[in-house]
DNA sequence: GATTTATAAATGGTATACAAAATTATCGGC
DNA sequence: GCCGATAATTTTGTATACCATTTATAAATC
């Protein structure tokens, strides 16, 4: 007997809130939380009460509860035995960690990218590139953040490598609001499109040592500004 | 109202297979097959049936379905709607994908470790790595391989990323039945220890961008020897 | 005899019921 | 009015029951 794998569809329309009809529930509530903690629908550090929520997702606790597991392994949630789970809320600390492993995930990205881009593949992170400095003229954050974060996606999904496709969209995951916030209150967006400008160019010319130079550096300006962010106020109220 | 973070003693006696009282059944039973698939208790490739494992295990279906959901998060089963789930079993390329991001992680860490290594975390992976060389002078290959994975485990920790830990253990987890198989048939044994010996020189020295190369090559070895032990008979049979 | 179709068994998916633990509310004392 | 003990309530953890889908089996057809 032989199990075919299945394409995962329900992840690509994930932020679109669908219903894909004879899906498991706990894969469509999973999806479904991911985007509300990404959407700060469920806020960072919110208590989660599996009653309350599963009334609200009209559905039962059991595939709820399998879905708070799950997120809970990819590190957005955070379980206490016997008393509840926790929208995950990463301190500055853990915010550095995860952007220095993102770092070195994306500069094996850019490395593998140049080495097996087709140049198809090239001309759509360029395209990319410009709906991003069109953004940039327009002074559209939103929309910039978004394109930036499909730019970065591509170059690794170029990289063919499953494992590092598959983490790195879990660790960005998990830096996905932290992120946000800090892309509006961002003072230095020249920089980091002069640092795109040097990302296309070296994928351009195929240097994988100098792409992937660019984008660990790159993360470390991510760094500067999401700090920046995290000592204003209203960040991290609470304990 | 706040909650306490409780530190995750279950996870070290993982391996050890015990039962810790008050602790969630979910959690205790993810451990157990943990063990049983990197023991090859449950083979991969091999299909779970729920109801005959929960019997096994003593356990109703609930908290093992949550587990095989956390499992198949980790990576360590595949799970198909409505079909059941199977005990992951990585190809040749899936494999060589594996290593190359468990490269760049232990890279990083290597780096980290440098930086911030004290004498006491030193002098204890010098220690470990005698351990390693006293079962290669006796040729025993499976406390070898146990002490080799501790060194790296070591010096990955000594980084104080939490996400790198968690990351890299991660990726080893998948790896690890592979790497066990290979560790046996190892033909370059003396070639591994002359790399470990580089390791620790460039740890005592604290040079963190010797030490980081090292380790990506390091692992760069151990896929040629995967990869020879995969064309190998009775490894990837059946599909 | 092979292939298809109908039928039965088994399996996974979901909801619910119950038990255990923790949180909150109430009451009594200081 | 504040603190502590105790009771009531809420919430999580687990088992079980039921439904839908799949898979195995047997019968029927070509």
């Amino acid at each position: 007997m032989t199990l075919e794998r299945a394409p995962d569809a329900a992840a690509d329309k994930a932020l679109s809130g669908e219903v894909s009809p004879g899906e498991p529930l706990t894969k469509s509530v999973t999806n479904r939380l991911r985007d509300m903690i990404a959407q700060d629908e469920l806020p960072a550090g919110e208590r989660i009460r599996e009653r309350a929520l599963a009334e609200t997702l009209q559905v039962s606790r059991t595939p709820l509860r399998e879905a708070l597991k799950i997120l809970a392994t990819e590190g957005l949630v955070e379980l206490f035995p016997n008393r509840g789970a926790v929208v995950a809320k990463p301190d500055p600390a853990e915010v550095q960690d995860l952007l220095q492993v993102l770092g070195v995930l994306e500069a094996l990205g850019g490395e593998l990218a140049c080495a097996r881009a087709s140049d198809r593949d090239i001309a759509e992170v360029q395209a990319l590139h410009y709906e991003m400095l069109a953004a940039y003229a327009r002074k559209d954050r939103l929309a910039y953040f978004k394109v930036n974060q499909q730019i970065h996606k591509a170059i690794v999904a170029i990289s063919g490598n499953a494992s590092l496709i598959e983490t790195h969209g879990r660790i960005n995951a998990q830096l996905y609001r932290v992120r946000y916030r800090s892309n509006s209150r961002n003072t230095k967006w020249d920089v980091a499109i002069e640092e795109h400008e040097a990302i296309l160019t070296a994928l351009r010319a195929r240097d994988g040592a100098a792409l992937s130079q660019i984008l660990r550096s790159h993360l470390g300006s991510t760094w500067a500004n999401v700090r920046e962010g995290l000592d204003e106020p209203g960040q991290n109220a609470g304990s």
